[in-house]
RNA sequence: UCGGAUGUGGCCCAGUUGGUAGGGCGCCUGGUUUGGGACCAGGAGAUCGCAGGUUCGAGUCCUGCCAUCCGGACCA
């Protein structure tokens, strides 16, 4: 490609409501420009990026074996009705009526429109099988942020394994991960696996891939000695035991004007908020439910929904509250409460003399032993873990670490095989549902991934892997002979196999090497009269800043051999 | 969806008590330059987010709406 006729328009200052160094740098690079609120063009330069991270993705993933697919992005509502997924997905799918009134929706993911194919599988035989596509997945998110980090159409690698039975499906399982590693190496997008929420996906086990990253939005918990990692939605720790003493009775005593933990603690005959009930009333899918941690702890309402299964939840409002227990938020607690549900953190198992409201303005409750005094519906793992906890698995003070998603994988089992029909005939003659894994990795998000984890104040430093192009030759003068000389290089490392860019443009060198700076190619060669005269170039290594004079007879081979190298991350 | 902020040429910004839009970058032409975002001269480019209203007169004041960003909620 020759720079004077590429479109590449970057920009000296940052577009003003672009904030995360990915989004800065991928607008004033010329690799993008928005639509609107997540939505964004790809520019050449861009969509050369996100080509070569799609094409690393198709690699590892038909090195598993994988078969590509291209399914519709546009699907009838019944398929989402049959599944149930029309109604718990909620709000995230954009849903459109066709013009004969019919209802379709936007993919957001492809679990069932695979499996619709997938029913045409008859034998064990044909297992195992693992099928993908790189499509476009729409998500009406509420709040599209970050640039390329959290869109509403962007390209997803989904592939979806297909096993016999549970071991197949942990040899799938096992493969994506490994592959998943794999790639993120390739990317070089720092990564690391963690327990995670299957949120509506459904299935019983999920592993999320995360980067640490200012710019992310997940909240992981690592413990800095064991391997213990997990995503703050199920993240569980170990905490120190509290000696209760002896049960005693419960008792009700008046607390004017207390409407906090804080405040009922330094209150005369309160509690340590060790030792209060935090009673929260929240609405689960239209129904009042009491939820209680230990009055130190926050509920995660992940966690909450997880447990129950519910869609919709929403702290209950005050005329609510009132409406339900009679008293206001600051004298709230379940003690006796039986025509609400009652769901308590595990963490308030056996717990005795606890204080907690009483349900009348201005009174609380002492002397509550949990399981005496609550009508418990159920008990599930509420609290969400605080950094300074001990690790679960060795007693480490556990860290928050804030992260990018960058992958996740879940095993399905047979939900979907069972409702869509997917059954094969196994060796002994029955009918089974095949077991389901499915396993999705963003394209963008893992380009802007890597772009958090690679720049500096001058701007992208590309790893070879994805870069725009691997090297740019700079072309000092545009007189014949030095223009010449870029040309023959460029051409030779075409030649060589190297994907190479020639900056033929009638520009001064300090805005040359500020537009291959701000893009980010990992190699620069520069071709002055100067060094011409003497049979050399300039190769400048973009990471390390380094400039390197080199006889013109061995800049080819030599980056070629370092592009070599370097692609494969 | 809640809270906050912001909307003025492609990008960054200024615009006074209301008086008919200005600078920088970028772009075009000419000249001079040429190894780190040059300089000089000339030029093009704007329904000031949209719709109402107040006023002799609105970028500026009022009302409504829309959009974008940030924080929260939400998020396979």
């Amino acid at each position: 490609m020759r720079w004077s006729q590429m479109f590449a328009p970057t920009l000296r200052d940052a577009p003003n409501d672009a904030v995360a160094p990915s989004h800065r740098l991928l607008v004033r690079g010329g690799f993008m420009r928005q639509l609107h609120a997540g939505h964004y063009s790809m520019l050449p330069l861009g969509w050369r990026v996100h080509q070569k991270v799609a094409a690393i993705v198709r690699e590892e993933i038909d090195g598993l074996g994988g078969q590509e697919f291209l399914l519709p992005t546009m699907h009838p509502a019944s398929i989402w009705k049959e599944s149930g997924r029309w109604d718990t997905m909620g709000e995230i799918m954009f849903r459109l009526e066709d013009r004969k009134g019919a209802e379709t929706a936007l993919g957001i993911t492809h679990e069932e429109i695979f499996a619709t194919v997938a029913a045409e599988l008859t034998s064990y035989k044909q297992l195992p099988q693992i099928w993908y596509h790189i499509q476009t997945k729409f998500r009406d998110e509420a709040r599209p942020k970050s640039g390329l980090l959290r869109v509403r159409e962007f390209h997803m690698k989904d592939s979806y394994s297909f096993d016999i039975d549970d071991a197949g499906l942990d040899k799938a399982f096992d493969a994506h991960d490994e592959a998943y590693r794999r790639i993120f190496q390739r990317l070089g997008v720092p990564a690391f696996g963690v327990q995670a929420s299957s949120g509506a996906m459904g299935g019983n086990s999920s592993i999320e891939f995360m980067t640490p990253s200012d710019a992310g939005e997940d909240d992981v918990i690592r413990c800095p000695k064991c391997d213990y990692s997990a995503n703050i939605e199920k993240a569980t720790s170990a905490l120190s035991a509290i000696d209760d003493g002896e049960p005693t009775a419960l008792e009700t005593f008046d607390t004017p004007g207390v409407r906090t933990i804080a405040a009922l603690e330094t209150f005369e005959g309160g509690a340590a908020a060790t030792h209060q009930l935090k009673t929260l009333v929240m609405v689960l899918d239209g129904t009042t439910t009491l939820v209680v941690v230990r009055g130190d702890h926050q509920l995660n309402t992940q966690k909450l929904a997880d447990a129950t299964g519910a869609i919709e939840i929403r702290p209950a409002e005050v005329e609510e509250t009132v409406a339900a227990l009679g008293a206001h938020p600051g004298s709230l607690g379940a003690v006796g409460v039986t025509d609400h549900p009652v769901i308590v953190d595990l963490a308030l198992e056996g717990r005795v003399n606890m204080t907690t409201g009483a349900n009348i303005d201005d009174k609380h409750h002492r002397g509550v032993s949990v399981e005496r005094d609550l009508t418990v519906a159920q008990w599930a793992d509420l609290r969400e873990v605080a950094a300074g906890e001990a690790c679960a698995n060795c007693g480490t003070e556990l860290t928050v670490v804030r992260c990018i998603e960058i992958g996740h994988i879940f095993k399905l089992g047979t939900k979907y095989a069972e409702t869509f029909g997917v059954r094969v005939s196994d060796a002994d003659g029955n009918v089974v549902p095949v077991v389901m894994g499915s396993y999705g990795i963003g394209i963008g998000r893992n380009m802007a991934a890597a772009v958090e984890a690679h720049h500096d104040d001058k701007g992208i430093v590309w790893p070879v892997s994805i870069a725009p192009y691997e090297v740019v030759v700079t072309v000092m003068r545009l007189d014949d002979e030095t223009l010449a000389a870029g040309n023959d290089i460029y051409v030779a490392l075409k030649d060589a196999g190297v994907d190479a860019l020639i900056d033929d443009r009638d520009a001064r060198a300090g805005v040359k090497f500020a537009d291959a700076e701000l893009i980010g190619f990992p190699f620069r060669i520069t071709v002055g009269p100067k060094g011409l005269a003497n049979g050399e170039v300039e190769v400048t290594d973009r990471a390390t800043g380094e400039t390197n004079a080199v006889p013109l007879t061995d800049v080819v081979g030599m980056l070629a051999e370092r592009c070599n190298e370097a692609r494969r991350g």
